[in-house]
DNA sequence: GAATCAAATTAGACAGAGTCTAAAGGTTGG
DNA sequence: CCAACCTTTAGACTCTGTCTAATTTGATTC
Protein backbone atom coordinates (compact mmCIF):
# COMPACT_ATOMS: atom_id res chain seq x y z
CA UNK A 1 0.00 0.00 0.00
CA UNK A 2 1.91 3.31 -1.34
CA UNK A 3 0.87 6.20 0.66
CA UNK A 4 3.14 8.53 -1.66
CA UNK A 5 5.08 7.37 -4.89
CA UNK A 6 6.94 11.03 -4.29
CA UNK A 7 8.89 9.70 -0.82
CA UNK A 8 12.50 10.87 -1.09
CA UNK A 9 13.26 7.31 -1.29
CA UNK A 10 11.34 6.49 -4.11
CA UNK A 11 13.06 9.63 -5.95
CA UNK A 12 16.71 8.24 -5.35
CA UNK A 13 15.56 5.00 -6.61
CA UNK A 14 13.82 6.92 -9.89
CA UNK A 15 17.39 8.85 -10.60
CA UNK A 16 19.80 6.12 -9.69
CA UNK A 17 16.87 4.06 -12.86
CA UNK A 18 17.90 7.24 -14.70
CA UNK A 19 22.08 7.09 -13.91
CA UNK A 20 21.75 10.04 -11.69
CA UNK A 21 23.65 9.90 -8.54
CA UNK A 22 21.13 11.03 -6.09
CA UNK A 23 22.40 13.94 -4.20
CA UNK A 24 20.64 15.61 -1.35
CA UNK A 25 19.80 18.77 -3.27
CA UNK A 26 19.20 16.64 -6.53
CA UNK A 27 16.64 14.95 -4.40
CA UNK A 28 15.01 18.04 -2.89
CA UNK A 29 14.48 19.20 -6.66
CA UNK A 30 12.95 16.22 -8.10
CA UNK A 31 10.89 16.08 -5.10
CA UNK A 32 10.03 19.92 -6.08
CA UNK A 33 9.10 18.71 -9.39
CA UNK A 34 7.21 15.52 -8.95
CA UNK A 35 5.49 16.06 -6.00
CA UNK A 36 3.49 19.17 -7.93
CA UNK A 37 3.34 17.31 -11.12
CA UNK A 38 3.45 20.21 -12.87
CA UNK A 39 5.47 23.16 -15.38
CA UNK A 40 7.56 24.82 -12.91
CA UNK A 41 10.27 27.55 -13.86
CA UNK A 42 13.49 27.09 -12.69
CA UNK A 43 13.16 30.27 -10.13
CA UNK A 44 10.40 28.87 -8.83
CA UNK A 45 11.93 24.97 -8.28
CA UNK A 46 15.15 27.13 -6.88
CA UNK A 47 12.31 27.97 -4.44
CA UNK A 48 10.53 25.17 -3.45
CA UNK A 49 13.71 23.22 -3.19
CA UNK A 50 15.02 25.79 -0.53
CA UNK A 51 11.51 25.05 1.39
CA UNK A 52 13.06 22.63 3.94
CA UNK A 53 16.20 23.67 4.05
CA UNK A 54 18.64 26.40 2.71
CA UNK A 55 20.55 24.27 0.67
CA UNK A 56 20.53 24.36 -3.02
CA UNK A 57 22.19 27.12 -4.89
CA UNK A 58 20.99 28.60 -8.17
CA UNK A 59 24.17 26.92 -9.51
CA UNK A 60 22.97 23.50 -8.60
CA UNK A 61 19.33 23.86 -9.89
CA UNK A 62 20.20 24.70 -13.21
CA UNK A 63 22.74 22.31 -13.16
CA UNK A 64 20.12 19.66 -11.97
CA UNK A 65 17.33 21.09 -14.27
CA UNK A 66 19.64 19.97 -17.68
CA UNK A 67 21.37 17.30 -15.97
CA UNK A 68 17.70 16.24 -15.81
CA UNK A 69 16.24 16.99 -19.09
CA UNK A 70 19.84 14.89 -20.53
CA UNK A 71 18.57 12.02 -18.70
CA UNK A 72 15.19 12.21 -19.81
CA UNK A 73 13.61 12.55 -16.65
CA UNK A 74 11.87 15.76 -17.07
CA UNK A 75 10.71 17.80 -20.67
CA UNK A 76 10.80 21.70 -21.59
CA UNK A 77 8.05 23.30 -22.35
CA UNK A 78 8.91 26.79 -24.38
CA UNK A 79 5.91 28.98 -24.82
CA UNK A 80 6.94 32.44 -23.01
CA UNK A 81 9.89 34.10 -24.05
CA UNK A 82 11.37 34.99 -21.04
CA UNK A 83 10.79 31.97 -18.58
CA UNK A 84 11.23 27.88 -19.36
CA UNK A 85 8.92 25.45 -17.54
CA UNK A 86 9.78 22.12 -16.63
CA UNK A 87 7.71 19.40 -17.09
CA UNK A 88 8.16 16.11 -15.34
CA UNK A 89 5.14 14.62 -17.91
CA UNK A 90 7.83 12.74 -20.06
CA UNK A 91 4.62 11.02 -21.87
CA UNK A 92 3.82 12.19 -25.40
CA UNK A 93 1.54 15.49 -24.69
CA UNK A 94 0.84 19.20 -25.76
CA UNK A 95 -0.15 21.97 -24.31
CA UNK A 96 -2.67 24.97 -23.66
CA UNK A 97 -1.63 28.11 -22.93
CA UNK A 98 -4.10 30.77 -21.57
CA UNK A 99 -2.18 33.52 -22.93
CA UNK A 100 -3.66 35.74 -20.14
CA UNK A 101 -2.58 33.90 -16.96
CA UNK A 102 0.09 32.25 -18.09
CA UNK A 103 -1.30 29.06 -17.21
CA UNK A 104 -0.26 25.81 -18.87
CA UNK A 105 -2.34 22.66 -18.98
CA UNK A 106 -1.47 19.22 -20.59
CA UNK A 107 -3.37 17.96 -23.17
CA UNK A 108 -3.12 14.10 -24.30
CA UNK A 109 -1.27 13.22 -27.11
CA UNK A 110 -3.14 9.70 -27.67
CA UNK A 111 -5.80 10.72 -29.75
CA UNK A 112 -3.87 13.84 -30.81
CA UNK A 113 -3.35 13.29 -35.48
CA UNK A 114 -1.63 15.76 -37.48
CA UNK A 115 -1.93 15.32 -41.14
CA UNK A 116 -0.34 16.50 -43.67
CA UNK A 117 2.55 17.70 -42.81
CA UNK A 118 5.57 17.89 -45.44
CA UNK A 119 8.66 15.36 -45.65
CA UNK A 120 11.15 15.87 -43.81
CA UNK A 121 14.27 17.08 -45.67
CA UNK A 122 16.65 14.05 -46.36
CA UNK A 123 18.94 13.12 -43.97
CA UNK A 124 16.92 14.30 -41.14
CA UNK A 125 14.53 12.47 -38.85
CA UNK A 126 11.90 13.77 -36.33
CA UNK A 127 12.61 14.21 -32.82
CA UNK A 128 9.74 15.41 -31.67
CA UNK A 129 6.04 17.54 -32.59
CA UNK A 130 5.07 20.09 -29.74
CA UNK A 131 2.08 21.50 -30.10
CA UNK A 132 0.80 25.16 -28.01
CA UNK A 133 -2.74 25.70 -28.38
CA UNK A 134 -2.47 29.27 -27.37
CA UNK A 135 -6.52 29.88 -25.51
CA UNK A 136 -7.60 33.35 -23.82
CA UNK A 137 -10.96 34.07 -22.04
CA UNK A 138 -14.11 35.80 -24.55
CA UNK A 139 -13.85 39.44 -23.74
CA UNK A 140 -16.98 40.22 -21.74
CA UNK B 1 6.89 46.33 -63.98
CA UNK B 2 8.10 45.61 -60.12
CA UNK B 3 11.90 44.91 -59.47
CA UNK B 4 11.58 44.91 -55.58
CA UNK B 5 8.51 44.75 -53.57
CA UNK B 6 10.84 46.25 -50.57
CA UNK B 7 11.93 49.26 -51.52
CA UNK B 8 11.62 51.68 -49.09
CA UNK B 9 8.94 53.60 -50.54
CA UNK B 10 6.45 50.56 -50.66
CA UNK B 11 7.36 49.58 -46.94
CA UNK B 12 6.28 52.64 -45.84
CA UNK B 13 3.03 52.15 -47.85
CA UNK B 14 2.58 48.81 -46.08
CA UNK B 15 3.32 50.75 -42.85
CA UNK B 16 0.57 53.36 -43.56
CA UNK B 17 -2.24 50.38 -44.31
CA UNK B 18 -1.61 48.98 -40.65
CA UNK B 19 -1.40 51.95 -39.12
CA UNK B 20 1.73 52.62 -38.78
CA UNK B 21 3.63 55.98 -39.17
CA UNK B 22 6.40 55.40 -41.67
CA UNK B 23 9.40 56.67 -39.56
CA UNK B 24 13.22 56.20 -40.84
CA UNK B 25 13.72 53.89 -38.37
CA UNK B 26 10.84 52.05 -38.53
CA UNK B 27 11.30 51.58 -42.60
CA UNK B 28 14.48 50.23 -41.60
CA UNK B 29 13.53 47.72 -39.43
CA UNK B 30 10.82 46.75 -41.85
CA UNK B 31 13.70 46.52 -44.75
CA UNK B 32 15.43 44.30 -42.59
CA UNK B 33 12.86 41.77 -41.96
CA UNK B 34 10.82 41.53 -45.19
CA UNK B 35 13.60 41.95 -47.68
CA UNK B 36 15.02 38.38 -46.25
CA UNK B 37 11.82 37.22 -45.73
CA UNK B 38 12.70 35.08 -42.47
CA UNK B 39 13.10 34.55 -38.69
CA UNK B 40 15.15 36.84 -37.40
CA UNK B 41 16.11 37.55 -33.86
CA UNK B 42 15.64 41.32 -32.45
CA UNK B 43 19.98 41.56 -32.52
CA UNK B 44 20.63 40.60 -35.90
CA UNK B 45 17.42 43.45 -37.00
CA UNK B 46 19.10 45.29 -34.93
CA UNK B 47 22.11 45.05 -36.47
CA UNK B 48 20.34 44.88 -40.01
CA UNK B 49 18.88 48.50 -39.40
CA UNK B 50 22.12 50.26 -38.81
CA UNK B 51 23.76 48.79 -41.51
CA UNK B 52 23.25 51.19 -44.08
CA UNK B 53 23.15 54.34 -41.13
CA UNK B 54 23.77 54.31 -38.07
CA UNK B 55 20.34 55.53 -36.82
CA UNK B 56 18.66 52.94 -34.44
CA UNK B 57 18.94 52.40 -31.44
CA UNK B 58 18.11 49.31 -29.71
CA UNK B 59 15.14 50.21 -27.92
CA UNK B 60 13.35 51.68 -30.90
CA UNK B 61 13.97 47.95 -31.98
CA UNK B 62 12.29 46.56 -29.39
CA UNK B 63 9.72 49.53 -28.97
CA UNK B 64 9.02 49.03 -33.24
CA UNK B 65 9.10 45.34 -32.98
CA UNK B 66 6.58 45.09 -30.33
CA UNK B 67 4.53 47.72 -32.03
CA UNK B 68 4.74 45.10 -35.55
CA UNK B 69 3.23 42.99 -33.69
CA UNK B 70 0.35 44.48 -32.29
CA UNK B 71 -0.85 45.79 -35.84
CA UNK B 72 -0.33 42.41 -37.08
CA UNK B 73 2.38 43.34 -39.65
CA UNK B 74 4.41 40.09 -38.05
CA UNK B 75 5.01 37.28 -35.58
CA UNK B 76 6.80 35.88 -32.84
CA UNK B 77 8.23 32.47 -32.88
CA UNK B 78 9.15 30.94 -29.55
CA UNK B 79 11.18 28.02 -30.08
CA UNK B 80 14.64 28.98 -28.29
CA UNK B 81 14.55 29.50 -24.68
CA UNK B 82 16.88 32.04 -25.04
CA UNK B 83 15.70 34.47 -27.78
CA UNK B 84 12.68 35.32 -29.63
CA UNK B 85 12.30 35.62 -33.52
CA UNK B 86 10.35 37.45 -35.73
CA UNK B 87 8.54 36.23 -38.46
CA UNK B 88 7.48 38.57 -41.69
CA UNK B 89 5.02 35.62 -42.76
CA UNK B 90 1.65 36.12 -40.99
CA UNK B 91 -0.26 33.45 -43.09
CA UNK B 92 -0.78 30.68 -41.15
CA UNK B 93 2.35 28.48 -40.81
CA UNK B 94 4.24 26.01 -38.45
CA UNK B 95 7.61 25.65 -38.15
CA UNK B 96 10.37 23.09 -38.39
CA UNK B 97 13.24 23.76 -35.53
CA UNK B 98 16.21 22.26 -36.61
CA UNK B 99 18.03 21.41 -32.69
CA UNK B 100 21.39 21.29 -34.06
CA UNK B 101 21.65 24.31 -36.39
CA UNK B 102 18.78 26.73 -34.82
CA UNK B 103 17.28 26.86 -38.05
CA UNK B 104 13.63 27.91 -38.91
CA UNK B 105 11.83 26.33 -41.56
CA UNK B 106 8.32 27.17 -42.65
CA UNK B 107 5.70 24.65 -43.40
CA UNK B 108 2.31 26.19 -44.78
CA UNK B 109 -0.67 25.46 -42.67
CA UNK B 110 -3.18 24.81 -45.58
CA UNK B 111 -2.62 21.17 -45.67
CA UNK B 112 -2.67 20.69 -41.93
CA UNK B 113 -5.21 19.36 -40.47
CA UNK B 114 -4.98 18.58 -36.18
CA UNK B 115 -7.29 15.96 -34.76
CA UNK B 116 -8.53 14.78 -31.35
CA UNK B 117 -8.22 18.00 -29.64
CA UNK B 118 -10.24 18.29 -26.43
CA UNK B 119 -12.64 21.01 -26.00
CA UNK B 120 -11.86 24.00 -24.62
CA UNK B 121 -12.53 24.91 -20.89
CA UNK B 122 -15.88 27.28 -21.08
CA UNK B 123 -15.81 30.83 -21.26
CA UNK B 124 -11.71 30.00 -23.36
CA UNK B 125 -11.58 31.28 -27.06
CA UNK B 126 -8.60 29.75 -29.38
CA UNK B 127 -6.29 32.34 -30.22
CA UNK B 128 -3.83 30.52 -32.39
CA UNK B 129 -2.23 26.64 -32.60
CA UNK B 130 1.58 26.30 -33.01
CA UNK B 131 2.93 23.64 -34.05
CA UNK B 132 6.95 22.74 -34.27
CA UNK B 133 8.42 20.22 -35.51
CA UNK B 134 12.28 19.61 -33.96
CA UNK B 135 14.10 17.49 -36.11
CA UNK B 136 17.62 16.79 -36.49
CA UNK B 137 20.16 14.95 -38.94
CA UNK B 138 20.38 11.40 -38.59
CA UNK B 139 23.34 10.50 -36.69
CA UNK B 140 26.39 9.39 -38.48
C1' DG C 1 8.54 80.70 -41.34
C1' DA C 2 7.54 80.63 -36.11
C1' DA C 3 5.12 78.59 -32.34
C1' DT C 4 3.19 74.75 -30.46
C1' DC C 5 2.26 70.14 -29.13
C1' DA C 6 2.20 65.21 -29.65
C1' DA C 7 4.65 61.37 -31.23
C1' DA C 8 9.05 59.04 -31.79
C1' DT C 9 13.69 58.21 -30.57
C1' DT C 10 17.49 57.83 -27.52
C1' DA C 11 21.35 56.66 -24.04
C1' DG C 12 21.94 54.40 -20.50
C1' DA C 13 20.33 52.44 -16.21
C1' DC C 14 17.98 48.56 -14.88
C1' DA C 15 15.89 43.71 -14.33
C1' DG C 16 15.69 38.80 -14.82
C1' DA C 17 17.15 34.34 -16.71
C1' DG C 18 20.77 31.61 -17.25
C1' DT C 19 26.04 30.49 -17.60
C1' DC C 20 30.75 30.28 -16.01
C1' DT C 21 34.65 29.99 -12.98
C1' DA C 22 37.54 28.90 -9.43
C1' DA C 23 37.46 27.21 -5.00
C1' DA C 24 35.77 24.10 -1.56
C1' DG C 25 33.23 20.00 0.00
C1' DG C 26 31.97 15.01 -0.39
C1' DT C 27 32.47 10.45 -1.91
C1' DT C 28 34.93 6.27 -3.35
C1' DG C 29 38.46 2.97 -4.08
C1' DG C 30 42.94 1.53 -3.01
C1' DC D 1 44.82 7.95 4.97
C1' DC D 2 45.38 9.38 0.28
C1' DA D 3 44.21 10.45 -4.29
C1' DA D 4 41.11 11.11 -7.82
C1' DC D 5 36.85 12.36 -8.99
C1' DC D 6 32.26 14.27 -8.73
C1' DT D 7 29.18 17.78 -6.87
C1' DT D 8 28.08 22.09 -5.04
C1' DT D 9 28.73 26.89 -4.39
C1' DA D 10 29.10 32.21 -4.29
C1' DG D 11 29.33 35.50 -7.02
C1' DA D 12 30.75 37.62 -11.22
C1' DC D 13 29.28 37.80 -15.72
C1' DT D 14 26.44 37.73 -20.21
C1' DC D 15 22.45 38.35 -22.70
C1' DT D 16 17.76 39.62 -23.77
C1' DG D 17 14.55 42.78 -23.02
C1' DT D 18 12.28 46.92 -20.39
C1' DC D 19 12.03 51.50 -18.39
C1' DT D 20 12.85 56.33 -17.74
C1' DA D 21 13.69 60.89 -18.43
C1' DA D 22 15.35 63.91 -21.72
C1' DT D 23 15.79 65.20 -26.49
C1' DT D 24 14.53 65.18 -31.37
C1' DT D 25 11.31 65.06 -34.99
C1' DG D 26 7.30 66.18 -37.34
C1' DA D 27 2.89 67.65 -38.14
C1' DT D 28 -0.45 71.55 -37.44
C1' DT D 29 -1.84 76.07 -37.05
C1' DC D 30 -1.18 80.71 -37.34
Amino acid sequence: MVRNKHTRDNLAEVLRGHDISPTHQRIEIAHAIFSRGGHLSAHQILTLANDRAAETSKATVYNTLNLFLEKQLIREVIVDPSKVFYDPNTTPHHHFYNVDTGALTDIDARDIRVTGLPRLPRGMVTEGVDIIVRIRSTPA
